[in-house]
RNA sequence: GGUGGGGUGGCCGAGUGGUGAGGCAGCGGCCUGCAAAGCCGUUAACGCGGGUUCGAUUCCCGUCCCCACCUCCA
């Protein structure tokens, strides 16, 4: 079985082969830094993370892109808000920043979220100030080809002409005489109202830091634009897979793909929408005010299950957040690692398993990772019936797989919380097992309730006991 | 109004024209001094109304409801 997956584009699943054998080149959506992340800007990033393990499995060399969006008008009238007098400075946002510092702040919290659930950096991690050059060399040659122009009205702005690009609205299959105009639109120097921006002008009372010179006059990209500029230069005129937040499809990807196409460039040759994570149904947005961030995930659970939680749903499903979800996540978690640290003590290093066949093609159908979920979980299982009718190199095997299903979904990367291995885990320990062989006294001597007693107070503390043939294994439960 | 995606057991969440994933929770049993962990068994679903079919949750038609996008958005 190959590889298939779902493209936007066509709307049905395709076998997937890589332009070049053996090579994959993928262009997926960062974040426009303006905003600390929350958790669904992380679930798209697990999501390409998984894509991008499993294609490493799949035997592929990746080349991975992922943009940073940093300059855009909020970006700019966040700072500017930070200067006005009245401005009330908060954790998030202080007083007196200029654009570039807010924007590298929360680029830097960007990465510390995707650091602490174990995504990977991409081959290449692109800003868009960096690549104005590479704008103006596209815009020229849109305007060239007769599918852009300055705006009439003097204010420097470029656009693209939809109306000259008859493929137009072909992402989403949309019509755009069919569109809903947008309630606020200004029409502006725009020859239809839904051209949009290549180069907007630079207008006065915006810093110069933020304005550059191009043929068409000072000013600053559009949103759109830098994402076709820097997915061809890493990438080249065509490349495999563009992915991206089912709300980026329209119009920022319909854009993308109008401009770069009207430049005669091939472009993505798949479309991977990632679903919206919601909360009670409804998408997750700051304008809502229901967003979590995952820093409230990783006080609620351990970052691998937080991880596990974020992967579990199909990417293409919305993933339903409600309380408790993380705790059904960390309970699910555990059974896993409860089994391996049964069946390797010593870790899974050294060779690295196969997948089971069931998970492969799970995998292989459009990344379900539910179902390959399923072929994990019963993989545990076996290997705890082999363990319980005491066939440890059945139970190793098993064990082996699972450690490699947990890999390619990024489970085992994340990184642990730091425990303090300094005194006062020592102490701790001492005390712990004090009581245990003061338990084990107890339970010697047929005193069950002074063993009990004990347990109970060791639970109450936080520390979970367990009796197994090789004594008794103590661990700390970290929430409830 | 247009476009796309959905409505599955107590909850999450795959999937399929017929023997009905998986997880969490529940129940019974084994094990245990009792637990815990584990194993075995088990309860329970396919929005509604038609149609096609030997048989539909799965296909078709209708209908209701939900979500996303059409404005910045992962």
């Amino acid at each position: 079985m190959t590889l298939r997956l779902y493209d936007t584009r066509t709307a049905q699943v395709h076998d997937f082969q890589p332009l070049e054998p053996g090579k994959v080149s993928l262009y997926y959506c960062g974040a426009t830094v303006q905003g600390n992340p929350h958790v669904g800007h992380v679930r798209s990033a697990v999501a390409f993370d998984i894509l991008i393990r499993w294609l490493e499995a799949s035997g592929y060399e990746v080349l991975s892109v992922r943009n940073v969006t940093d300059i855009d008008d909020k970006i700019l009238e966040k700072s500017a808000a930070s200067y006005a007098p009245d401005f009330q400075a908060d954790s998030d946002y202080p007083a007196h920043e200029p654009w570039f510092a807010l924007a590298y702040r929360f680029e830097q919290a960007f990465h510390n979220a995707y650091d602490a659930l174990g995504v990977r950096r991409p081959s290449h991690e692109p800003r868009a100030t960096g690549h104005i050059t590479e704008m103006h060399t596209l815009i020229q040659r849109l305007v060239e080809s007769g599918h852009a122009y300055p705006s009439t009205d003097g204010s420097g702005d470029v656009y693209f002409d939809v109306r000259s690009w008859a493929a137009y609205g072909e992402l989403t299959r949309q019509n755009l005489d069919e569109m809903q105009d947008a309630p606020d639109a200004d029409p502006r120097g725009k020859r239809d109202p839904r051209d949009f921006a290549l180069w907007k002008g630079h207008k006065p009372g915006e810093p110069e830091t933020a304005a550059w010179e191009s043929p068409w006059g000072r000013g600053r990209p559009g949103w759109h634009l830098e994402c076709s500029a820097m997915a061809t230069k890493y990438l080249g005129e065509t490349f495999d897979i563009h992915g991206g937040g089912l709300d980026l499809r329209f119009p920022h990807h319909e854009n993308e793909l109008a401009q770069s196409a009207a430049a005669g460039h091939g472009f993505a040759r798949f479309w991977l929408h990632n679903g919206m994570v919601t909360f009670d149904g409804e998408k997750m947005s700051k304008s809502l005010g229901n967003t979590v961030s995952p820093e409230e995930m990783l006080a609620a659970a351990r970052p691998k299950a937080v991880r596990y939680f974020l992967g579990q749903a199909h990417y293409r499903s919305q993933l339903v957040y409600k309380p408790g979800s993380l705790q059904e996540a960390e309970a699910a978690l555990e059974r896993i690692e409860h089994f391996l640290d049964r069946a390797l003590p010593h870790g899974a290093e050294g060779r690295r398993a196969r997948v089971p066949s069931a998970f492969r093609d799970a995998m292989d159908d459009d990344l379900n990772v539910p179902a390959a979920l399923a072929v994990l979980h019963e993989t545990v299982r076996s290997g705890n019936t082999a363990l319980d009718r005491g066939d440890a190199s059945a139970a190793q095997g098993l064990a082996s797989e699972t450690a490699a299903m947990l890999q390619i979904l990024g489970i085992s990367e994340v990184p642990e919380p730091q425990v303090a291995g300094g005194p006062g885990e020592t102490a701790l320990a001492q005390l712990v097992e004090s009581m245990l062989s003061s338990r084990a006294e107890a339970k010697a001597a047929k005193d069950f309730a002074q063993a009990d007693a004990i347990r109970d107070q060791l639970a109450s503390a936080g520390v979970h006991i367990e009796d197994t043939p090789q004594g008794t294994q103590w661990s700390v439960k970290s929430g409830g």
